[in-house]
RNA sequence: GGAGGUGUGGCCGAGCGGUCAAUGGCAGCAGACUGUAAAUCUGCCGGGCAACGCCCUACGGAGGUUCGAAUCCUCCCGCCUCCA
């Protein structure tokens, strides 16, 4: 199997390929198959100004979608988002005022422009239910949406039961019928077939299709298909690691916005991925073929060491994200801070000081112990730490290991610079200030 | 509103008057081995310091008992269960 169909009809079996596809409701691949165009929806969680690589999942959900000529709609979820999902076990969201919510709507969209076309016929479309939800009276909704489940219904449901032993309170219980109500509302007003999310949305994605096919007014499409609206799971993305994805070795989430996560950075995250992971990052995140990533999995095989699929993750995933030129950059200057003999060209360490992490260290503080000086610079957080970091042999700046926490830096280079390497993986570059 | 339970370091989870900066596990950091991988082994893992010791801050919050409390008492707050 080399290529897919490019169409609607394709759309799942790529997805099968992938291993993206967790279930599909009655009738979704017949409706495919018909190659008419069809739009569906993914909702994203604006309560912060950006998104993380977790969220790459239903992105790339939507990006495949588009790439078989489905319109995609990337929801916001401004009013849902105050509620609370049982499914996802956040405890407790805080109200969003609106400037923040606008504001946030406003960087994910901008995030989203990097995977997804917003142009042309096809091109896709971001909502916010706010818009819908916010205006609703509970009169209104008790009729138009809670009339149509029974409790019965809601309480079979896999994220309710699970948090019935340790409560949930009524709001959270209905979010479903909130989530129940966008998938309407967009089913109606856009003709909006489909709603796609993790397999933990299931419950949820169910209960809207259930709402839509006690509410719209069925046969109106003529022959149309006996379902007048469809759900599209992804497995949840357990790493065969184990670890927790999305996350940076320290635990931070790594971000999409450079501001809060460096290209490099984000560069070095998908470039140190696990062997066992590779393949399955590759088929999720990149567009590449089968035939692409089939030879880049026999390369893990035949050569781990090289680690050619990393490479070709990492420089794929940054180019999409941050655009293919940071791409080349930051696996350039991975290259360079990674080379066995440290950087002495002034230029280049001006340059990756902006890049990739700098600190100062002022005159004053650069006499003092190295330790002193670093902890003073915020590259650690506390003396101890970096004394601990040079005791265990942890430190190397301009390419000399630091043995003593007392001893003054190395003289820098070209009178201004330190190339500090703390560990196997981190880089920093310091400045010598005045 | 009533009864009971519970709140410990990033997370889980011991401790239940001193020997507790607090057992253990996970996560994290550094080193060795490697491939900026995994596994394994070693060390670290609240902060400070002239540092095999001393000081400060910590066991939901505020008081109190005591020579001494994370451990006992009082009040408050949060969470959970059941009853009304």
């Amino acid at each position: 199997m080399t290529s897919f169909d490019p169409g609607p009809a394709g759309l799942l079996e790529e997805l099968r390929w992938r291993g993206m596809l967790h279930a599909a409701s009655e009738g979704l691949e017949a409706r495919l198959a018909t190659g008419r165009p069809i739009s569906g929806y993914n909702g994203f969680d604006p309560s912060g100004p950006s998104l993380h690589i977790g969220s790459l999942v239903p992105i790339f959900g939507l990006l495949h979608f588009q790439r078989h000529g489905g319109r995609p709609v990337a929801l916001v979820g401004g009013g849902t988002g105050m509620i609370g999902d049982p499914s996802g076990r956040s405890s407790e969201r805080n109200l969003l005022d609106v400037e923040t919510l606008e504001f946030n709507v406003a960087s994910i969209r901008a995030q989203l422009e990097h995977f997804l076309d917003f142009d042309g016929p096809r091109g896709a479309v971001m909502v916010n239910n706010l818009d819908w939800l916010g205006s609703m009276g509970l009169i209104e909704f008790l009729r138009d949406v809670g009339k149509h489940f029974t409790v019965p219904y809601m309480l079979a449901k896999d994220s309710v039961q699970t948090r019935l032993e340790r409560g949930l309170s009524f709001t959270e219980f209905s979010y479903m019928l909130l989530q129940s109500a966008d998938f309407a509302h967009l089913h109606r007003t856009m003709g909006v077939e489909m709603q796609m999310g993790g397999a933990d949305q299931w419950g949820n994605i169910t209960a809207g299709l259930e709402l839509i096919r006690r509410t719209s007014s069925t046969g109106s499409g003529g022959e149309a298909s006996a379902e007048p609206a469809f759900a599209l799971a992804y497995p949840l993305l357990l790493t065969p690691s184990g670890a927790k994805f999305g996350k940076s070795e320290g635990g931070d989430s790594v971000w999409l916005d450079p501001a809060m996560t460096t290209p490099f950075a984000f560069y070095q995250h998908w470039l140190n991925t696990d062997d066992r992971d590779v393949g399955v990052y590759l088929r999720w995140f990149t567009t590449m073929s089968p035939d692409e990533i089939e030879g880049l999995d026999a390369e893990v095989a035949a050569r781990p060491g090289a680690r050619a699929a990393q490479r070709a993750l990492a420089l794929d995933v940054t180019g999409r994200t941050h655009g293919t030129d940071v791409a080349r950059q930051v696996e350039a200057d991975s290259v360079a801070l990674f080379a066995p003999e440290p950087i002495r060209d002034p230029a280049l360490l001006e340059r990756l000081f902006a890049s990739v992490g700098g600190f100062e260290v002022d005159a004053a503080q650069s006499g003092a112990g190295a330790a002193a000086a670093l902890a003073g610079a915020g590259v650690f957080s506390s003396n101890g730490e970096a004394r601990r970091m040079i005791q265990n042999g942890g430190l190397t700046i301009n390419g000399e290991q630091l043995r003593d926490p007392a001893a003054p830096l190395p003289e820098p280079i070209a009178g201004e610079w330190w190339e500090v390497r703390i560990g196997k993986r981190r880089r920093e570059i310091g400045r010598l200030g005045r």
